[in-house]
RNA sequence: CGGGAUGUGGCGCAGCCCGGUAGCGCACUUGCUUGGGGUGCAAGAGGUCGUGGGUUCAAAUCCCGCCAUCCCGACCA
């Protein structure tokens, strides 16, 4: 163990940048608030695209691109939406560098300025809708069920890898419907996609709700939201579907011809989730070993490690490891041999640990005699010697269990660190010694909201949906209330 | 944009207080050794000390400006 990260409950920042640096996921860029996703960590997200994207598929949806540029005019064409978003775009203005006159480097050509300048994509709902402008005509061209993988730039004034980056990778969805009911239902179902792809993907547990007027995306008439908890016991949103209304179609003139011959603006709809997804996945199951990665999104599944002295135990022992590979490999699973003379088995221990693979199986002289091989799990770090023989039942059995162990983990966590409150004494008190979600009641107001936040730091993360209705008293007002709402220190 | 900190080989840092021309660990190259929990030894390569100015015989070190990054706030996914 010579490497060692920053304890998680010394630094849980220090730890969390140290990981991403360690575990080869990400590194900064020469920009400020850009991020340099590396092998590793893109393959994480490949693993986790190709998730999404089938179940996207699975619900009907299809995949488009949408230009990067957005004329400036668009953005304002939705009062809220440009309210929302003005603050932190990207502005492009020229088109063309030129040599320094004075002979230093390159500067922008003063000629080469733009009629109307373009804004760098913070989001797509405006070239879209201007786009399906010219789609939709008749009720027979709806539904629209569109999706994007794409990035976006938000500039941020204060950015921290994968959870909140200037520039960030994501699939933004994008629907259009006939009817207000049709709308809805398609928001409910991408938030059950996102529900479902975060407790059985990423072994996340996930509460699904409604965000407050004040927290809702800036053009949205409702955005639902899946929330997390992290190991500090901040909350991170992971994850928004919005029923956008006739907000956007209504300022892009998205009209139809329904069957009754009438004229009717369509329905909308978006959600998303970006690469930020890495950063919760990382804060919510690693320790102070590394990464601990869920086994259904790791890249490797499995590494397989031979241990040999001589040649001729290195011959024997890398013919079993490829005999074990072929296995794996009908069986799909995610595997790597790592044979490289160079690095020590126990270099190579503490290596995997740190990119959190799930599984870790050594194959030494003693095991090819025994017809045994070690395997070992990340998530308890324990290992046991097991039979050679049904290695890939064992294999998927574990892998099972790692998924279900560390998803238990996380759950119970977040359990214990819910806390249902009465009165405001309280609730700073659970904050300020613990942390982690609060259970209380809120009158409902924006002016409650606020002033909880201006007390507490704390914001309303959701209205969580399938709650239980309770009478009782807001927490902060003491005015009458229906439910308890969710509030956390968030990312 | 406010508060704090930091900029020194690829990475992490020491040196700065008290000026004398740069060192350590990791990584890298070569050879041997070792190999079931980050082997050990030896040799080697690699640095405009963020940047611009000032003080001085002499600046990584002292003074002034600027820039960048990170952390903590305000803003946000």
């Amino acid at each position: 163990m010579a490497k060692k990260l920053t304890p998680r409950n010394k630094d849980f920042s220090e730890w969390y940048n140290q990981l991403v640096k360690e575990a080869d996921l990400a590194e900064h860029s020469p920009v400020k608030g850009c991020m340099v996703i590396k092998p590793y960590g893109y393959a994480l997200w490949e693993q986790m695209q190709k998730t999404l994207d089938t179940m996207f598929k699975e619900t009907g949806h299809v995949n488009a691109y949408f230009p990067l540029f957005i004329p400036k005019s668009f953005l304002s064409k939705e009062a809220q939406h440009v309210e929302g978003f003005a603050k932190e775009c990207a502005v492009v203005t020229h088109y063309r560098l030129k040599n320094d006159p004075n002979g230093k480097g390159v500067v922008v050509d003063p000629e080469a300025k733009l009629e109307e300048e373009l804004i760098v994509r913070p989001t797509s709902e405006t070239i879209i809708w201007s786009t399906y402008k010219n789609w939709v005509q008749s009720y027979r061209d709806l539904p629209l069920l569109i999706n994007q993988w794409a990035n976006v730039v938000r500039w941020e004034m204060r950015t921290r890898v994968f959870l909140r980056t200037a520039e960030f990778l994501w699939q933004e969805g994008h629907t259009a419907h006939a009817t207000k009911e049709e709308a809805i239902e398609e928001t409910l179902k991408m938030l059950e996609v996102y529900f479902t792809f975060a407790e059985k993907y990423m072994a996340l547990p996930v509460i699904k709700g409604i965000k407050t007027e004040n927290e809702r995306f800036a053009g949205a008439v409702e955005t639902y939201c899946i929330e997390a908890l992290m190991q500090d016991g901040k909350a991170l949103q992971a994850g928004t579907s919005h029923f956008l209304g006739q907000n956007f179609p209504k300022a892009f003139d998205v009209k139809f011809l329904t069957k009754e011959n009438k004229w009717e603006y369509a329905w909308a709809t978006s959600w998303g989730v970006s690469t930020r997804l890495i950063g919760a996945l990382i804060m919510a199951h690693s320790d102070d070993e590394g990464l601990v990665l869920p086994p259904q999104l790791a890249p490797y599944q499995v590494v397989i490690i031979p241990i040999h002295k001589t040649e001729e135990e290195y011959q024997k022992v890398t013919a079993q490891c490829d005999v074990i590979a072929q296995q794996l490999k009908k069986a799909n699973i995610r595997f790597k041999i790592d044979a490289r003379k160079e690095f020590t088995p126990g270099w190579k221990y503490a290596e995997y640990e740190l990119k959190g693979v799930p599984l870790r199986i050594a194959v030494g002289p003693r095991d090819v005699d025994n017809h045994t091989v070690e395997i070992a799990r990340r998530d308890t770090k324990t290992k046991q010697s097991i039979s050679a023989d049904n290695l890939v039942q064992s294999v998927e059995k574990l892998l099972s269990e790692i998924q279900e162990n560390i998803y238990q983990k996380a759950l119970s966590f977040r359990k214990s660190m819910t806390t249902r409150v009465d009165t405001f004494k309280e609730f700073e008190e659970v904050l300020n010694e613990k942390g982690g979600f609060i259970e209380a009641h809120w009158d409902g107001t924006i002016e409650t909201e606020l002033k909880i936040k201006e007390l507490t730091k704390a914001t309303i993360r959701c209205i969580p949906i399938n709650n239980a209705l309770e009478e009782g008293k807001c927490v902060y007002s003491g005015k009458p209330s229906k439910q308890r709402v969710l509030f956390a220190i968030n990312y």
